[in-house]
DNA sequence: CAGTGGTCTAGACCACCAA
DNA sequence: TGGTGGTCTAGACCACTGC
């Protein structure tokens, strides 16, 4: 045992030849990863070295473990992990609402390729220029009453390369979550995001989407998400509306 | 060994003795808990069962391990965490920022004793009408050139009991941020915090401590900070600028 | 140099799951 | 029943710190 090429801890190491596993598609998401004894041999360390790798995958919520099943590839398509990345909760948090899996309809308002500006094309790691799928939607909450309100305004770019065929079609033909469809159709896995949250109005046409007059206060929230490695694949500018609702943290 | 009264791991139950210990002031903040042999000679379990317990609580930042030296109480008075639990940033976010340790100035505009309302009892899980120490201060940050801008409002409840003997002087008087001081000053060490996140617009008295116009969106961010054990002991509301700063937040 | 935390191993046993 | 992850141990060695 023991090669230590460069200097890094075994575990790490494996850590990294793991990743390189999953960022080559070996296991796709919601499939079993082979079990610690078996990466053990294959790795030529023991299992107490694997289960260190695998462990801090786990904590970074690359890889879910279930004992007694195995080591699974992280979904976005699980049912309790599809608003991972969104934290805007009603006011009432109560155990209903999470319950009856808060109906959300998601109108798709445009959806085309672009060129990236200079901002976008820095936040994606490509050039000025470089071509982008541009989509625009808005996600509406329907409560137990029948009532229909209009609460987030999204402006998403992606990384043209990797959603080849990407288009208003397929956008409005998938019922799942966004992420949770990158995934299954393009191999695109969602990983870590990156959010700055300030308060503004919004334009007329921002307004006129989320049904609210222009001097309302709302959140706008600016994210970069990323896949593997830290390669930077989405910008998403969200507008919030905050009259029921609010963007929960947890602070450590 | 393995003396498993109740049915947990081990390390859970060596987890909970140490967390005890923490929480009685056995060690003090920014001390030196003993060695990890000398707490698995103690607790008459292996130096790997101290270990993992210790891992969690180092990954929960309640203690900081530092190698060839040990392992010490988190603290708030250390350098490069005393903003870990202020996420408004700099939105030109450079190294240059965080050296120059952002001149801030703390304003407290009022600190008295008040009866606990129904909603700050219940936050703070004491009985209406309890005994709470209010703050309102300001906080004032000052640019190179000299300008001075008024950027966060904040109004503070805390637990009367905890907190016998805190007053407007001694307020004044502590130079170090407010969590620091409650740790050195009363032995209450924040651990962990919720923040529910709303865009809002300030009412007239507000608007004139922040120099802004009441037309201007702001964020509101409203905090329960805990101690060990989930307890909690503060209720915090902060209405902050977002002109030239942003709410940073990591998602994973 | 001695003492601390950090890594790695090998092996035992437990808890959970499925067939 | 056999396979998976989860716990626990004992012992070896490494890397960092401070005297």
């Amino acid at each position: 045992m023991q090669t230590t090429p460069s200097f890094s801890p075994l575990y790490q190491q494996i850590k990294a030849l793991i990743l390189r596993s999953l960022q080559a598609g070996e296991w796709k998401p919601a499939e079993a990863i082979p079990s610690e004894m078996e990466l053990a041999t294959r790795y030529s360390v023991s299992q107490g070295t694997v289960r260190k790798a695998v462990d801090e995958l786990a904590a970074e919520n690359l890889l879910m473990r279930r004992q007694g099943k195995g080591t699974f590839v992280a979904t976005h398509s699980a049912r309790h992990v599809q608003t991972r990345f969104l934290r805007l909760v009603s006011d009432q948090n109560n155990a209903e609402t999470l319950e009856q899996a808060e109906r959300v309809e998601r109108t798709i308002t445009t959806c085309n390729r672009q060129r990236a500006t200079a901002d976008i094309a820095k936040a994606l790691k490509l050039k000025t220029g470089d071509s982008v799928v541009y989509i625009q939607r808005v996600l509406t909450y329907k409560n137990a009453s029948g009532v229909s309100t209009p609460t987030i305004l999204e402006d998403i770019w992606l990384a043209g390369n990797p959603f080849k065929g990407l288009n208003l079609e397929r956008l409005a033909e998938s019922k799942a979550p966004m992420y949770a469809m990158f995934e299954a159709e393009f191999g695109v896995n969602m990983v870590r995001a990156d959010e700055q949250i300030r308060a503004v109005n919004p334009t007329q046409e921002q307004a006129a989407l989320l049904q609210v007059k222009t001097d309302t206060p709302l959140l706008r929230v600016e994210r970069i998400a990323y896949t593997y490695n830290d390669t930077p694949i989405e910008v998403r500018t969200g507008l919030y509306r905050t009259d029921t609702r609010h963007y929960r943290n947890e602070l450590q």
